[in-house]
DNA sequence: CGTGGTGTTGATTACTTTCAAGATGTGTGG
DNA sequence: CCACACATCTTGAAAGTAATCAACACCACG
């Protein structure tokens, strides 16, 4: 765990979904900063996190530097199985994210309760393979996209708790190939930019269309 | 299971080691001739699968027909956890090939057989997340070939039981790429052809510093 | 010894990245 | 509350990489 971490704190979870985990509820939720580290490549794995607020980016890194984000993880979802005995991965808070840490005995039922949440990463990191080996840029964001807005509801409008580079470093693109399709989305209107991180699907059937 | 599969049969298992699950040997093998299918996507799921001989490559299509390949499994190998009441992917035979198929209860302490082995899919997914989002083609064959190499227990020579087309889809090039990779390599000295599907490596530590 | 499927090679095109500059936002301090 | 400053984002032009289109070579099979 990073000496980042500031402060254990209590308070109710901010979603209404039962735990996923039985007596997850009683663990203690800890606070990240922006930008400050959840664990590291090669730390020893041991724990699941619960995100409570906030966003996580899951991540690994090639020596030169170069980034793949394999996941994101908004509130209400749990991480932490990029692990066997030790980490492969880095997780990060993207904003100010509560973390409920999840000391899990290695119980048999506990696996129970454990191999649907990671079956549910892995085809998600499968179907994450096919946008990033078979997709074009536009198709990429606009997949994404409509992964966004499914996870937070199925509404209009969309809140991306992420930058441009998380964007790209997920998608595989740079930030300029990111821009330029954002962009051209807005040109056909098919989506309209409220700020930076918030936008308004205008046509969801054609983004659909466009992610596959 | 498809209508394809001819016979079942019963043999001793072709690799030594012992049975990823506990009386897994007491399964039947299933034969399926090269190119036929194991399971498709929408069929139920439910057994997972361990290969004793041949290769298997598992995909999934978008509309117009671009192929994904998210995994190869060799002999030895379980797959079949890209399931989630239904399956989110095809499974064919990629050679002719037996299959142990394993009709699993799903008792608390089967899952606690199951989870490392979903987690070890789950990791290889995601690492392969990183070599098609963050790497160059040159790159993504080096790694391929080493991956390959070290599943067939590090000799200098490798098999190949897959095609171009099938090496192009996994690794999100055409096979034109494949192929012009293959013969850079040759030309640079790294890698020796034997033959279409075979091949042998010269420069070990060169091949492993381009896949990173 | 054909013949069809697979693989290789070449030329051109298309897409994304890179490099560069400018615009827009955000956060801070006055 | 406004102004400044830094970070983030957008846009443009040029370069690079892989895809596409096309022809030919090579096996494997009947």
């Amino acid at each position: 765990m990073s000496a980042q971490q500031i402060a254990n704190i209590e308070l109710p979870t901010q979603h209404g979904a039962s735990p996923v985990l039985d007596g997850a509820h009683l663990q203690p939720v800890s606070f990240f900063p922006a930008g400050t580290e959840i664990y590291a490549q090669g730390e020893k794995a041991g724990p699941l996190y619960q995100v409570e607020f906030g966003a996580v980016r899951v991540y690994r890194l090639l020596a030169d530097g170069r980034r793949q984000i394999s996941a994101f993880h908004m509130a209400g979802e749990t991480f932490g199985f990029e692990a066997d005995a030790m980490h492969h991965f880095f997780a990060e808070a993207i904003n100010a994210t509560g973390v409920r840490v999840l000391r899990i005995a290695p119980a048999a039922d506990m696996s129970r309760q454990l191999l649907p949440l990671a079956l549910k990463g892995m085809i998600r990191a499968q179907e994450h393979l096919l946008v990033l080996g078979r997709q074009n840029a536009l198709e990429r964001v606009a997949a994404f996209l409509v992964d966004m807005a499914e996870r937070q509801g199925g509404l209009r409008q969309v809140d991306l708790p992420m930058s441009r580079m998380d964007i790209g470093d997920y998608l595989g693109l740079t930030i300029e190939t990111v821009s330029r399709v954002f962009t051209r989305l807005k040109d056909k209107g098919v989506i309209r930019l409220l700020g930076l991180r918030s936008l308004e699907i205008l046509k969801r059937d054609v983004l659909q269309d466009m992610g596959e």
